[in-house]
DNA sequence: TAATTTTAGTTGAATATTCAACTAAATAAT
DNA sequence: ATTATTTAGTTGAATATTCAACTAAAATTA
């Protein structure tokens, strides 16, 4: 078996970023799953911005979420599949569909939470709080260096 | 237009690891696609190994990218439809393929190497030298946290 | 040696991401 | 007012990821 510590010391950063990307998404998906819940973590990263606004517009979600729209599109028709969201079409923009949580998906948003939490503490379990700050507030930086092109 | 700033600010880790992923990846293709160069960044994840192996068994891939098997897989198709690599059948373990790059697979990876370079500045612009050392530890320490469960 | 278990890889199905091309509605410009 | 442009969202196609179920070969073990 290979030296997977001396392997990561040549790992530029996209390739770490990536890695702990999918990382944590699995371990994220097989703890919910463990609970009884079957959420992905793209689902749960809509489902949290709806929730904290009530309701949410696509383009809000796709802003406020960094994914594509197109992304946004498909992640809610999935949601609307599992009865999590309903789609109402705004009155005054017809252009605009408000995306708003069914009684399913408040319950599922309060059911995740834990879960969330849990792997969060899972994450960054042996990392110092100001280690993690910095951490964060690099991977903020990268959003607005590469935000608008 | 929202203020995408003070969004931030609310985003959890796992969104902003998630978020800068998508970027990273979106930003690598479309400076690979300005140079003329069709390649996405899982491609050249698995790439690299190879090229700086000489060969490399699936296995291995799938260690080295922290990738699925499953995923190694279906990428090595994709770069063998593309004529960049090839399967060659191991004569002492008739389980295993050894993946080695085309003459064509070479002289991608070298052009590439710079657009990957160009990437990486863009992302890591105006972030101080020992911020980046810690967030590359981080994610380091993140890997081993969620590595084996 | 024969039976069991592990390992390497593939396939199918469900979910995501991205690009480009496309409606349809709203806003701006002439 | 009519045309042109921008904005919100969808669709199709190509690429990725993950799980579970599967083949086939190698390594164990009984």
């Amino acid at each position: 078996m290979e030296n997977k510590n001396s392997l990561q010391f040549h790992m530029n950063m996209g390739k770490l970023i990536s890695s702990v990307h999918n990382m944590i998404t699995r371990r994220f998906v097989q703890n919910a799953h463990e609970a009884g819940l079957d959420i992905s973590l793209d689902q749960w990263m809509v489902l949290g911005p709806i929730h904290y606004h009530g309701d949410a517009s696509q383009k809000l979600l796709s802003d406020f979420c960094f994914k594509d729209k197109t992304s946004i599109t498909r992640i809610v028709n999935t949601l609307e599949k599992k009865n999590l969201v309903v789609r109402v079409p705004d009155q005054l923009d017809h252009r605009v569909n408000r995306v708003i949580l069914t009684a399913a998906g408040k319950q599922l948003f309060n059911d995740v939470l834990p879960i969330m939490d849990k792997t969060k503490k899972e994450v960054s379990r042996d990392i110092s709080e100001s280690d993690i700050e910095t951490f964060k507030d690099v991977l903020t930086k990268i959003i607005s260096n590469l935000e608008n092109e």
